[in-house]
Order: C-alpha cells, then structure tokens, then sequence
DNA sequence: CCCAAAAACTTGACCAGGACAAATGTTTCG
DNA sequence: CGAAACATTTGTCCTGGTCAAGTTTTTGGG
C-alpha cells in the first residue's frame, strides 16, 4: 500500500464507522426524536414552530417569520388565521406600512405555548427518569460531545464552569494527557504513566489548605484542568494545565492559569514555578502574558519525542 | 429538606438536565436526521422501508409486511402496484393461499435498493469525513454510549473485542475505577489514587515478555480492563479487573480472567494470585468459578469505608 | 359437508400538510 | 409618476397517509 493510500485511508470513514452512524441514527431517529416530538396536541410541527416563534419575538410582521423559519407565505397566512380564530393571536396594523400587520400572542395564546413546551418537557424528563443519576450524567455528556463534533461554531458561546475535582476526574486527568499528547505530539504511553504519577502523588499529599484544582466542563463535559501545589512553603507549582481541542481558542487556558495565580497568591506563596516544554507554545504564550519568566531550558529525551524541558517562573 | 426530598432529587432529573436533552435532540433533528435522510430520489421515506423489507426476505406477502412494517394494508396494495409497474417488484400465485400472492424484488428492484443504500452511506460518509479520525473515534463512541444507555436490551448482542490497552487507556483504567468504586461502593478518591499508582507502576517496570493487559470494547466504546503483571518469576498477579454497569451480566468478567489464566499458563507462571474485597461479590464469583481459592482475609480501613482485604489464588 | 367468520388483498373516499402561482393592495425607487 | 418589489391572501394542486367498504379465498365449528 503506498503512503498515499495510508494516509488517505486514515483520513476516510471506515465502511464500519459508517455503519456505526447510521445505525445509531435510525435508532435515534425511531426511538428518541420519534418518541419525543409527535405526542403533542393537534398541532403540526410546523404550527409548533410559529406559535414558539411568536412567543420570543416582540411584535412581527408574518413575512419576518416566513422568512425566519422558511415557511410558505401563503402557508404561514393560513396558520396565523388559525391562530387567530382560535384567540391565540392579534393583529395590529403597521403604522410604518399598510402592507403588514404586526403579529402578537394573546394572553391565551402564550397559555398555549407553554402548556406546549410543558408536555414535551415532560416527556423528556420522563426519559431521563427511566435512568440513574450518573447515567444521566453520561448521557447528557455523550450528547454533548456530539453536539460539540458536529457543530462547532454552536460551541463557543456555551458557558464554562470551573469546579473542583471530584471522583473520577484524576483519572480523566490522566486519561486526557494520554489521549492529547499521544494524537498531538506523538508521545507513547510512558508519558501517561508519568501523568499517573504525579495525579497520585497529589492525591496521596494533597494539602487541602496549601493545594487547589480545578475542572473546566462545558454541560457536563469536561473540557480541561489545572493544578496547584506546593513545592515548598513559600514556592507553588503548577502543574497539569490541559485542554481538550474545543475549549480551545476561547481563553479558558488563561483563566485557568489566573485563578492558580489568584490562589498562590491568597495562600502567600512568594514564586510559582511550572515546568513545560518548548513546543506546548499555546502554554507558553499564556505563561509570558502572565508575566512568567523562563528559568531554564535543557534538551530531554523522552516519551519517544525529543523535547525542550522549560522552567518557568512568576514572582507573586 | 427531608431524607426522602433529598433521594427524590438526587432520583429526579434537573430542569437542567431536561433542558440540555431537548437542545441536543432539537439539533440532532434538525442538523443529522434531517440531513441524512431526505435528500433521497422520489421515494418516500415508507416507500425506502418497504423497498429495504423486500430486499431481507425470501418471498413475502403483502399482509406480512404490511404487520411487520405496520402500513395501512390499502397504502401498501398501491405502493407494490406502484413498484411493480416500475419492474421493481414482481407477484407469483402463492401455492398455497390463492389470496395472497408471494412478492419478490427483480434485478432492477435490488439494484434501485442498492443505489438508495449508497446514498444514505454516502451522506452518512460526508458527514464523518469532516472530522479527524480520533474525532470519529469519540463521536461513535458518543453515539454508542447513548444508544446503550437508551436502549440496553439492544446492547446484548454487540460484540465485545478484547485488545491490548494504548495510549488514553491507562488513564480510562483510573477513570473507572474512580468512578465505579466512587458510585457503587462510596470509596473517596484515595481509592483513585492508588489506582493511579498502580498504573504507573505498571508502566514504569512493564515488562512486554512477562506482563500484559486487555481492555474489552464494545462498538469502540471500553466496558472493562484487566491486567497480569510479575509478581515473582514464578508468581503472576492479576490486577484492575473492572467493568463498566453495561458489559455485566453478559460472561464478560469471566472471560477476562480466562484471558489472564491462559497467558500466565503460556508464560509458565506457578500461581497466579490477586488481591480483592469480600463485597465484590460478583468478582468473588468469578475467582470461585475458575478454581481460585481464599488464602487470606483480613479486616482493612480504607477509601472512606470498612471493608474486608482478601487474597485469592490459583496454582496453574 | 356447510356456512359464518376471518384473512388477504383491492378500491374508493377523504384528510392534513404543504408547495406554487395568481391576485390585490402598498411601498420604493429611479 | 410609473415600474418593480413587497406583504398578504386566496385558489389549486400534490403527496403521504388513514379509514371503511368491497371481493375472493380460507378456516373452523357444528
């Protein structure tokens, strides 16, 4: 097989991958959009989607919804009559053209809406309730990373949240620093139990009053991580700043960085100090806006890469 | 708040939780099942379905499909004419039954059925060709994980392979073990630190020749690990034997003991042994099972719990 | 063996969701 | 001012699908 094959072989969907996805979209399809959507009253999917539309605009004209939700006009203006015969919409005529009239959800209409969204709240709640607590919990971050795959750009304005470890998150720690460094930068599997090391000597020392992490999740997904602990009683360290390829680009690295800065701080500490290697130059560009210095820099062999190791250091 | 208000709500799903399904199910709708569905030729998505039935079997008749797809009998009876007068179907007198006539796809009907199949697997193909391959990886894993959460019966009959663990692996075995022991057992995450030392001791002195390790996968997704290592040259120990709640119940614990069996047999180990806890009942049963005996039992406080070290071992 | 009920289709009637185009009044812009 | 564009309504048609009433054949009980 020449390179090219390879390489183009890596870059394709295997006959299985898609296999895979279609089969887990025919089960979606029948078992959870089929069981979620239909349920409802006698209203179409479409009606569903004006009367939502309606609720959460001020005061439309029906060619601003057509457009919107790329709906016939004659179709729309059938709906709307609808609508109005059964008292769930007024019309006002449009002061600036006589062309349009401006479109409003009664009092009654707006009752409807939310009886609506209640029954199939409902109904997704009752699905979640046929799980367990932790299973929920993985479900939700399994959607979400699809979600995230698949659409990228919806990502970045989902919020962030930073929290402290809990049960399992050392071992993604861990598992994470395998699977970047590994696809990124070709380490081999030392590298990770190297990383498992250093999560169980933290564990194994941890000093709740002179040490922190923290967890970045996305909706339950985590996204990242950093730690600080003490290397000496006036010296902190940071150590195990990770993040996954979509928190990326969003300076969630920087905030990160500063709330390990924060805390040092806090606890008077007089330096951090942190260890890196030359080519995370993501990391690097944060540690030199933060006002870290470069304290030393020696070749390494190891992990199966040759590698720069860089200290760094921040006088707090 | 009560006792019982707290077990409600930690039972319940969160509004939170409600909300994050009906966002991900909005965009899968939208976004997937909606794009990879229609843009088929002019068959209607019940007509695809009956295309595909009558290309599984031998020689229906209509009254089967029509139960087994649940369609209208009248509605099936114009889509077969349908289908019959564009060559794609042809009708034979059932020997049997003179009501009934026995339906069969010609060579024109496949080949329409194979050209539909070809296009859905090519939209299904683009979609995943946007992605990187470890991408792909996730996302079908993602998919897997929802799916066996939503449909657990259907998860019985998928394979599971076994392989040796790679990069990220290492870091999923203390995940687990955090997360299981932590939800199952309510070991604080000391536990997770021991397993993170004793991952890293496995792959600092791993030796390929007398030492190895399975991670078990379902569809991509891991479900369990197991490890061998060197205790002495002639003791084996086997160790991090975990499964996740979906690959129980299904032999597969079983299986992965076996797997240690063998290798340390081939590697002519004298013993093998291994360390566990009395309440790891369904392990205990499995030792049992496979000829090791208790040869120590000792009361151990630890991890936030009381619990009882014990000692198996098997001569070989 | 007969007959009523049931099964296997077929056909006619009807409905909802929706696309498309023509009609009407209004606005915009050159 | 007139033509083109716009907002809305209305008439027409199509598709996908349900429902009920046929026709023919089979089945099962008396």
């Amino acid at each position: 097989m020449s390179a090219m094959n390879a390489s183009v072989l890596a870059r394709l969907a295997t006959a299985n991958e898609v296999k895979s996805l279609r089969g887990f979209n025919r089960f979606y399809a029948r078992r959870v959009v089929g069981a979620l959507s239909p349920a409802n009253c006698k209203l179409s999917s479409t009606e569903v989607r004006v009367l939502d539309e309606l609720a959460h605009r001020k005061h439309p004209a029906a060619s601003e919804l057509a457009r919107d939700l790329a709906l016939d006009a004659g179709y729309l203006s059938r709906i709307l009559r609808r609508f109005q015969v059964q008292g769930w919409v007024e019309r006002k005529a449009s002061l600036t053209d006589a062309r349009q009239s401006l479109l409003e959800l009664t009092e009654n209409g707006h009752r409807a809406c939310v009886a609506l969204q209640q029954e199939s709240h409902d109904e997704a709640a009752s699905l979640l309730n046929d799980l367990s607590a932790p299973d929920r919990a993985r479900l939700l971050a399994a959607m979400n990373t699809i979600h995230s795959l698949l659409e990228p750009s919806a990502d970045q304005n989902r919020t962030i949240v930073l929290r402290e470890p809990r049960t399992a998150d050392m071992g993604w720690v861990v598992m994470q620093h395998g699977e970047i460094y590994g696809n990124e930068y070709g380490f081999n599997w030392e590298f990770e139990g190297l990383v498992a090391e250093i999560v169980a000597g933290y564990i194994r020392n941890f000093r709740p009053a002179r040490e922190k992490g923290w967890i970045a999740e996305v909706d339950g997904e985590r996204v990242g991580c950093i730690f600080v602990v003490q290397k000496s009683t006036t010296v902190a360290q940071l150590r195990l700043l990770i993040l996954t390829a979509r928190a990326r680009g969003r300076g969630l690295g920087a905030r990160l960085v500063d709330e390990c800065i924060a805390f040092a701080r806090a606890k008077q500490y007089r330096k951090l100090v942190l260890a890196t290697q030359s080519h995370l130059l993501a990391a690097r560009a944060i540690y030199l806006s933060r006002g870290f210095s470069l304290t030393q820099s020696k070749p390494l062999q190891g992990y199966g890469k040759e590698l720069v190791a860089e200290t760094w250091e921040l006088r707090l």
